[in-house]
DNA sequence: AACAGTCTCAACCGCCGTAAG
DNA sequence: CCTTACGGCGGTTGAGACTGT
């Protein structure tokens, strides 16, 4: 098991790194001869030199045949959105409620789409706090909407209790999806103005 | 065209909970 | 009850792709 990872590790069978295509093939055949089971037994019994966990996070985040990948929409954004706001970094449960997806993909996707722009609000909010603003250069986006009323989301900094950023989360309009089909970007749906002022009651960070 | 910086995402690591013996 | 084996989870890493200069 893992608590012994120096077996693994110093395994010259057990091998690491990118899967190949006839690796890929290989599970793939496998499970569905014999569907899945415990791991570490089918990785032996299909031939395959992987950790049982190895095939397993193969299986579930690329391989299984339900998987959508890519194009996260503008409703999946919004979703992960409010239910990381509910329920913080359980991406299991989250991925859960949105079929298709792993939990994998959203801890990525959150972490380089949607995190950094917390951390870059953050950065300007303290920026501004120095050099305020004018009310009017961050009232709206460039779709002309203002950007807190379209999605209903909205921000708050830590407080000096100690507790984690809060966000608030309003279930926006379906008009906020653009008809040509064209996604929206984060910068798009991240709401500016609310980071000043978040107004929304519907979910927050559990403090730690 | 070449290089540097940034971004994306597949994969690994380590911890935890649980079931079985 | 204790130990072991395993699955599952969240955090992190690093290679390749992409973008800007």
């Amino acid at each position: 098991m893992d608590k012994n990872p120096c077996f693994c590790s110093q395994d010259p069978e057990v091998r690491k790194g990118p899967w190949t295509v006839e690796e890929d093939l290989i599970l793939i055949d496998y499970i569905n001869h014999h569907g899945e089971g415990v791991w570490n037994s089918l990785a032996k019994a299909a031939g395959l030199q992987r950790t049982g966990k190895s095939c397993r996070l193969r299986w579930l985040n690329y391989l299984r045949p339900d998987v959508r990948r890519g194009n996260i929409t503008p409703e999946e954004q919004l979703l992960i959105i409010h239910l990381q706001s509910m329920w913080g970094n359980r991406w299991s449960q989250i991925a859960k409620q949105m079929p298709g997806r792993t939990d994998n993909e959203i801890k990525n996707y959150w972490r380089t789409k949607i995190q950094k722009h917390i951390i870059k609000r953050s950065e300007s909010e303290m920026s501004d706090l120095v050099n305020p603003p004018s009310a009017a250069s961050a009232s709206t986006d460039h779709h002309g909407v203002s950007a807190a009323d379209a999605t209903g989301i909205a921000y708050s900094p830590p407080s000096d209790r100690g507790c984690r950023a809060e966000f608030t989360f309003s279930p926006p309009p379906a008009a906020q999806v653009p008809d040509d089909g064209v996604f929206w970007s984060v910068e798009d749906l991240w709401p500016m103005q609310s980071l000043i002022s978040g107004t929304g009651h519907d979910a927050q960070f559990y403090p730690l």
